[in-house]
DNA sequence: GACATATATGTAGGTGCGTCGATGGCGTTG
DNA sequence: CAACGCCATCGACGCACCTACATATATGTC
């Protein structure tokens, strides 16, 4: 699969609430959904944002999960297949780190309408 | 499994940003986002929100899903025991609905900082 | 009480996914 | 250039999950 995420936002798609969601957008919000239902995969995100500057390489990460090392990078593929991370290689260290407003992008998804604090804030 | 959304947002379990999250809290989050986390069980969040009267029962979701009774039946129950449904049997009928703030908690725990400031919460 | 409808549960098959060990590429260092 | 460390990929194992068919339970009806 490629960049759920980037096909997802760009185009809009539907949100949960609102008119009932087609079956296309179900499977790719689910697809985003699934990459981040994994403990592991939410330990790693939480990990790296709260890293000195906000990213992380491979060999930092193994530790703190109790996971080997093929088994980090394999979740660290899938989050950054489904656009929650990015990865920059510098010499031979691979450092990943959050794409900005890609979780954001989720939540804004699963609470589209705006009737929780009752401000005044529109879209 | 037990209600795990209950026992999610009551105790307060920790958001994705901030300290890095335990395992715990880690497994919490991905159990409730696995719920979500699947076509079938999406489009039944977002047929029963637009409903009527915000409810619906087993009999009207089969049609426009396309899929058995008993699979219907077996995804209201996961979401039901993930805490994002309520079930309420009025005579032959079981009718469902979502949970008010059920899955804008979920959204919530996924962007909890406004603006990352980096200011420790009182757990 | 027998019957029909609506829903839930049980069982089973097929598939997907998390994990690991082994392997290979690639940059760094001696 | 040879040795070492970091990382991605491959193959395999085991477990969990989605779906369907069959069946059981419950409620209302004649």
């Amino acid at each position: 699969m490629g960049t759920a995420l980037a096909e997802m936002t760009m185009p809009q798609i539907s949100p949960l609430a609102g008119e009932p969601i087609e079956k296309h957008d179900a499977e790719r919000l689910a697809g985003v959904l699934k990459a981040l239902a994994d403990p592991a995969r939410l330990r790693l995100l939480s990990l790296i944002q709260s890293a000195p500057d906000g990213e992380a390489c491979v060999c930092d990460l193994t530790a703190p999960l109790g996971l080997s090392q093929p088994t980090v990078s394999h979740h660290l593929r899938i989050l950054t297949e489904s656009g929650l991370l990015e990865r920059e290689k510098r010499g031979v260290w691979a450092y990943y780190s959050l794409v900005p407003s890609a979780i954001g992008a989720i939540a804004d998804l699963l609470t589209p309408p705006r009737k929780r604090g009752a401000k005044k804030a529109a879209r």
